[in-house]
RNA sequence: GCCGGGAUGGCGGAAUUGGUAGACGCAGGGGACUUAAAAUCCCCAGGCCUCAGGGCCAUGCCGGUUCGACUCCGGCUCCCGGCACCA
């Protein structure tokens, strides 16, 4: 199905015109601002419909709040640097800036076809100097905050990518990107300190009542907050302090055993020059380098080895044996744990195996008085229950035990509460080329010293022909890059070889927009400041752990560097499901789609941008459907043709409602209706029953007979204006038929509606009888309680119903229902 | 397993948040126009029964609250997403 009119031509003819016009130019001094913004666009190739769908969300939104009035910023930009491209340039042989900047030239011809009004002139690439060199700028101002470090750590290595990845990037144990399994390496990385904001975030989240739940869950979890208490044990032979964490202590009488992270420091030296040794290196060894997914996978079956020592329990003086355990990571708490396998599962199942005794020291209530038999239990006893065996706490309560027990390990000064959390630091060097090279020197006398803010950027060097990895750094062997002086003494010095995760460029471009062409600072705080927070954050789901952390952070510590004021970047977030093709995700790299350069030439902007709009609710996916075109081509076609049928009727001015017949009332009624509920669903962000609510007007104007009456032709000026944000191009085209002489369409008032007129007069209330729907009566709006009780009484078919019952009594819901309640019959 | 979301005609989806279930659209059936087709327009359209007035059933399943439940509560089934031994 096509459209009925020159679509292309006419489309073409009004986005050069916002061009020229500057439609879409955000204002300098904006005085209510509205910041609508999409999330950063990576350019792998060409645009599809999945991503026309986010987009117009955006757009509908920027252009319905540009003509009721506000300021809008609207911006576009190109997330540049990244893996992809690298790797084609290894497959095809040419610069990764090549396949990059092919790619967002197509790439912003397709947006530029699909007349999305972007401001252009805040365009931002994040491969260009003038982007990177503000990364390098944040870096040192982040280092120079403590915020950014180097430490050496076990870290997440992708042997497909060749370079580490963040703990956000690594999803089930394999890379976010290739989806090869992550192995473990121990390197020396920079870091961002994200987790001091840990506890301000998770905060921040409970505040976010304009985000998805579902998002809000993820980050709460993934921030992982929890409350315990630190307890100090004692290693037996040397009497080291050996902190260990729990959330249960009111346990501790029942630990029978210690286990240890095989990742972690004291498992390298704990066996050492003991018959235990052998075994416990062999073990430690086979486990830190059994891949990740594995480790997964193998859930249920742990596996330790005892080291040969033992741990006291500073509460009860007991000694325990210490093994290596497998289900024990390094990176959370002390990477040591105080097993009780009476009241942990995992602590059960491994006692099990190794026959450690189970000591039961919370008695379920519910037993009483039988007690739990640890040789029998089948299972560890984890809910609430009354201490036992456990000195002067027995009889309490195990939840109330939990506050005594920590209260009386810090009097003794054993123990101490701590907070700790899931969330880990931010590593975000990477060993690839194509990204932003980290600012740092590393000099042999003066150590790491920050490359000075006057001579950024560092620029990455373009004359590489070896992008290949070689599980070291691309940029180490470049040697014109790498050897330097040092900023500090002026010796020679090596650069960092690293380059940043591309996430640090997406965590701040919602600043560089309000201030894109700055060339002394990443951005003004008087800028930021206009027009923070974005009012509007539309993106896909997959960023809710990673980006949306990360930019979240960034937010704040720039505001606590004295950069901007406000510390939470979006106020309302939108998350757009995916668009399928015959059940297969649409995406560019796989070239699975329908795209847009082939599309819109076809069958026009307006129809595209109106399938996505109208095929489902924004948050759920949809599949893409020839049908789903001929419906929409249907309308727009309808539209047109009603405007072609009635050639000089569109007008603006309001009818004298004074003087309305009943029929022209009706419509006024209807037109006002579709105003309210176009408004009200595009403020909800429901745009398919915004189009359902035009599209049923479109049918009461085509079915009205009076082509002559005022009301109609207002009618029609007003849906011109209403339409506009949803079908842009054939809205101006015609306004500009109906008023030649005036601007843009997007320099008008959006419709309001006429608040008299929202209502029918008559309004046809369904009767019911014992809540089953008999009648409907028709009564005027002024009616009475009694008046409408009366006359539904009175309705015809509702006689059979009422033969030999009593009425008991009548429930009337204003303007709703009635409904007749008999009274019980006697059998 | 835990957390979050969901289940409505042949299909995509509506339903003022407790008040006429199925808006709008697609597909389908019937008719008009046409030599014919396409396009367009009009009518029908959840299922079953019907004395042709209407009746009964129906929002994943079972129960409850209520004059009244797609909507609230309790218990299940299934689907989607997130997390994955977090001490």
């Amino acid at each position: 199905m096509r459209v009925a009119y020159p679509a292309r031509e006419l489309e073409k003819r009004w986005q050069e015109y916002w061009e020229k016009q500057g439609t879409f130019r955000t204002s300098p001094n904006p005085q209510r601002k509205f910041y609508v913004l999409v999330m950063f666009f990576y350019p792998s190739g060409d645009v599809h419909m999945g991503h026309c769908r986010n987009y117009a969300f955006g757009d509908v939104l920027c252009r319905l709040r540009k003509m009721q009035g506000y300021d809008v910023l609207h911006p576009f930009g190109w997330d540049a640097f990244g893996l992809p491209a690298e790797n084609a340039a290894i497959a095809h042989g040419n610069h990764p800036s090549y396949w990059t900047f092919e790619s967002i030239k197509t790439a912003r011809q397709s947006l530029k076809l699909l007349g999305i009004g972007y401001d252009w002139d805040r365009e931002v690439t994040t491969c260009l100097p003038e982007y990177y060199r503000w990364n390098q700028w944040l870096f040192v101002k982040l280092y120079e905050h403590g915020l950014a470090y180097r430490k050496e750590a076990s870290v997440n290595w992708c042997p497909n990518c060749q370079t580490v990845l963040a703990n956000e990037q690594v999803k089930e144990g394999v890379c976010y990107r290739c989806k090869a399994t992550v192995e473990k390496r121990k390197l020396t990385q920079w870091f961002l300190k994200i987790t001091e904001y840990a506890q301000e975030l998770l905060d921040g989240v409970d505040k976010l009542d304009r985000w998805p739940e579902n998002v809000r869950a993820m980050q709460r979890y993934w921030i992982g907050r929890s409350e315990g208490v630190e307890v100090d044990f004692e290693l037996e032979e040397t009497r080291e302090k050996i902190p260990v964490f729990t959330t249960r202590p009111d346990t501790l009488y029942g630990v029978t055993f210690m286990a240890l992270a095989p990742e972690s420091a004291l498992a390298e030296t704990i066996a050492r020059g003991t018959e235990h040794e052998r075994a416990v290196e062999e073990f430690r060894k086979r486990i830190i380098l059994r891949p990740e997914i594995e480790r997964l996978t193998a859930t249920g079956d742990k596996e330790g080895v005892f080291t040969g020592k033992h741990a006291v329990n500073p509460l009860t003086g007991d000694r325990v044996p210490i093994y290596l355990a497998d289900f024990v990571v390094a990176s959370y708490g002390t990477g040591m744990v105080m097993a009780v396998p009476g009241h942990d599962q995992r602590d059960f199942e491994f006692a099990r195996k190794y026959n450690i005794p189970i000591k039961a020291v919370i008695q379920p209530e519910s037993l009483n008085p039988r007690t739990l038999e640890p040789s029998s239990m089948t299972a560890a006893y984890t809910d609430v229950g009354v201490m036992v065996n456990s000195g002067p706490f027995d009889g309490t309560r195990s939840d109330e035990g939990i506050e005594k027990v920590t209260g009386h390990l810090e009097q003794q000064g054993i123990g101490r509460r701590v907070v700790n959390f899931r969330l880990k630091d931010w590593l975000v060097s990477r060993q690839r080329y194509w990204g932003t090279p980290i600012p740092m020197v590393h000099c042999p006398n003066c150590g790491v010293v920050p490359v000075p803010l006057d001579r950024l950027p560092v620029l990455l060097p373009e004359d590489v022909t070896d992008y290949k990895p070689k599980g070291k750094s691309v940029l180490e062997g470049v040697e014109s890059f790498i050897n330097t002086t040092c900023p500090s003494c002026g010796g020679p010095a090596l650069r960092d070889p690293d380059t940043m995760d591309t996430f640090v460029d997406s965590s701040w471009y919602h600043l560089r927009y309000t201030d894109a062409h700055n060339d002394q600072m990443p951005f003004r705080r008087s800028e930021a400041d206009k027009w923070l927070p974005i009012d509007e954050y539309i993106g896909g789901i997959e960023h809710a752990t990673g980006h949306l952390i990360f930019f979240r952070f960034f937010t704040r510590a720039l505001a606590d560097m004295g950069l901007l004021t406000v510390r939470e970047p979006c106020v309302t977030l939108h998350t757009q499901g995916m668009v399928s093709l015959n059940g297969v995700t649409m995406s560019s790299s796989k070239r699975i789609g329908v795209w847009v350069g082939e599309f819109v030439p076809e069958h026009g902007a307006d129809v595209g941008r109106l399938a996505v709009l109208f095929a489902a609710p924004p948050e759920k996916g949809m599949d893409w459907t020839d049908d789903l075109v001929t419906g929409v081509t249907r309308f727009v076609n309808r539209l047109w043709r009603l405007y072609d049928d009635n050639p000089g009727r569109v007008q603006f001015e309001r009818p004298d409602t004074a003087k309305l017949t009943a029929n022209e009332r009706v419509l006024y009624i209807r037109m006002n209706q579709t105003i309210a509920k176009t408004v009200a669903d595009c403020d909800g962000f429901q745009f398919n029953t915004a189009i359902a609510a035009q599209m049923e007007f479109l049918n009461d104007l085509t079915a009205f007979a009076e082509r002559d009456s005022s009301v109609f032709k207002f009618a029609l000026g007003q849906l011109i204006l209403l339409l506009a944000p949803f079908t842009p191009h054939l809205a101006e085209e015609l306004w500009h038929r109906a008023r030649p002489e005036a601007g843009s369409v997007f320099g008008e008032r959006y419709p309001d509606p006429d608040q008299e007129f929202l209502v029918f007069d008559e309004m046809v209330i369904p009767v019911q009888v014992d809540g089953k729907l008999r009648d409907r009566v028709s009564v005027p709006r002024s009616a009475t309680e009694e008046e409408v009780k009366k006359a539904a009484l009175a309705a015809a078919n509702l006689a059979p119903f009422l033969v030999g019952r009593r009425v008991a009594k009548v429930v009337y819901v204003k303007g709703r229902v009635v409904n007749v309640v008999l009274t019980k019959e006697a059998q």
